[in-house]
RNA sequence: GCUCCCUUCGUCUAGUGGUCUAGGACGCUGGCCUCUCACGCCGGUAACAGGGGUUCGAGUCCCCUAGGGAGUACCA
């Protein structure tokens, strides 16, 4: 049996964290098997479902990299199967019209629960031939009794009483199907043999059995993959900040890191904390993944981000920096230094990409104005002379290269019979504006040696205008 | 309320009856390295939800309790 699993989204939003984690999943079951891979839009629900939704998750899914080998295909377009399906099962008295108003559904429910039941329509118009030209919806004629049993991957045999289910609509009073129906006619239509979907369907699962069996058709296996949590514990909202899966893009996250993270989260392998994708897909397994929900931690996913920036090709990086630079009104083509030798070395320095564009912008433009700590600790009167005589020393200095910038620096600090901090730290301060760069000599490197030389005299005169001030 | 699910350090997890005085990772923290920051390296902190069983022996099996979650829609 060749493997088939899907990822189905309704349009109704972005592609959060959620969806990304089980979409990774039901990609790397298929990719390890090798098997098919479907993407489904299941937008029955017209009143929600917007093209942007589908639009933000196909991006999410491309800056993933979790390609699709079969769809997009949209339920909306498959309406005159839905109902060729509907009007099979109405033929065979597996399903009926019914024409309950809502008012009197309310006081159903109502009724059940204050007799502390569980709410469920009674059957009401199961035997009463509802008129085909009357409004009404279509019921799913439910077994009333035995048991169904969800033989999951993850979790295990769970076993439902029939008397439980009830007859649930599949065809809304406008004509268009329901959920529970579209997904049990796609997953067989297109034979989908594993469906890997958010642990909130597990329930759903009995009932779509049943439908199915009602059909003729044989149950795929399923696996309930538990839902992720925010970093409180509490159900992942906007309230966490970035849950779609482009704000973390936005966020300066490589998507490596991001999928490592969540391959992570809920499986694991042994101690192993990195996975390279063909690692994942080679060591994946869907029955390893956990039962119990987990907690989103974007310190560790940091820490990832931080590591997959840190062993990548710096030109890949540079790559992708380049539009956070963009951001800050800098564009490393037109001038200032080559991009990938400022990743090399920003490169252990930045856990974002955000972050080390922040970190790098000086290397482009004047910084607008010191770090008030930096300059209050670095620019004194006593850092005048290491200043002017690095100043003089590097003005001499026509090889402009990281050797005879350290050698030129370290000299200046002999001559004065100092220690290398003492002159590199006001030089850093000078030419970045803050007290944590690069080292000194590739520091001043990258600035190039006229912008040295100018925010060398800034500094003096900094310095200068603040010992005026404080006499 | 009812049905179903879940429960190991703060977080992600290892652990499938004895090797668990519970291992790894993130975080936090002490130190080393050092021109700053970071990286790296060495060390520390911290958990089997509670209670009953079963067993020679339980984090591992069973039951109960508690706490979380999902569903209970003419949403998906």
């Amino acid at each position: 049996m060749t493997v088939k699993t899907r990822f189905a989204p309704s349009p109704t939003g972005y592609l959060h964290v959620g969806g990304a984690r089980t979409a990774l999943f039901s990609w790397l079951y298929a990719r390890k098997h090798g098997g098919t891979f479907v993407l489904r839009i299941e937008d029955t629900d017209l009143e929600r479902s917007t093209t942007d939704s589908v639009n933000a998750i196909l991006e999410g899914m491309t800056w993933l990299g979790l390609e699709y080998d079969e769809g997009p295909f949209y339920q909306t377009r498959r309406f005159d199967r839905y109902n060729e399906v509907i009007e099979d099962l109405l033929q065979r008295g597996l399903a009926y019209r019914c024409d309950c108003s809502k008012e009197r559904l309310e006081a159903l429910r109502e009724e059940q629960m204050k007799h502390k039941q569980k709410p469920r329509y009674d059957g009401h118009c199961r035997n009463r031939h509802v008129d085909a030209d009357a409004p009404h919806v279509i019921r799913f004629r439910n077994p009333m009794e035995g048991i169904v049993v969800v033989d999951d991957m993850i979790r295990g045999k769970v076993a439902y009483d029939n008397a439980e289910l009830d007859d649930l609509i599949i065809r809304r009073s406008d004509g268009s199907p329901t959920y529970n129906l579209t997904v049990v006619v796609d997953d067989a239509d297109m034979g989908i043999t594993h469906v890997i979907r958010g642990d909130d369907h597990l329930n759903n699962t009995p009932r779509q059995i049943n439908i199915l069996r009602a059909l003729g058709k044989e149950p795929p296996r399923y696996a309930h993959v538990p839902m992720i949590l925010g970093d409180d514990g509490a159900r992942l909202s906007k309230r966490h900040g970035a849950v779609s899966v482009m704000q973390y893009r936005e966020d300066g996250f490589l998507p490596e890191a991001l999928l490592n993270y969540l391959v992570r989260l809920g499986w694991s392998h042994g101690d192993q904390e990195v996975f390279s994708l063909d690692e994942m897909i080679e060591l994946f397994d869907i029955e390893d993944v956990n039962k119990a929900p987990s907690s989103f931690n974007t310190d560790k996913l940091l820490w990832l981000n931080q590591h997959y920036i840190k062993q990548s090709d710096p030109k890949h990086i540079a790559h992708l920096l380049s539009p956070h630079m963009g951001k800050l009104g800098i564009d490393p083509a037109e001038d200032g230094p080559d991009l990938v030798e400022v990743v090399e070395a920003q490169q252990e320095r930045a856990k974002t990409l955000v972050e080390m564009a922040e970190i790098s912008a000086f290397f482009y433009k004047e910084f607008e104005e010191y770090d008030a700590k930096a300059a209050k600790k670095h620019l004194r009167p006593v850092a005048q002379a290491p200043l002017e005589r690095a100043r003089e020393a590097l003005e001499r200095l026509d090889d402009w290269r990281p050797e005879p910038l350290h050698k030129a620096v370290a000299d200046v600090a002999d001559a004065l019979d100092l220690n290398m901090g003492k002159v590199a730290q006001p030089l850093r301060v000078a030419v970045s504006g803050r007290a944590a760069t690069p080292g000194i000599d590739v520091t001043l490197y990258l600035v190039g040696k006229d912008a040295t030389l100018r925010r060398i005299d800034r500094a003096l005169e900094h310095i200068r205008q603040r010992a005026a001030a404080s006499s």
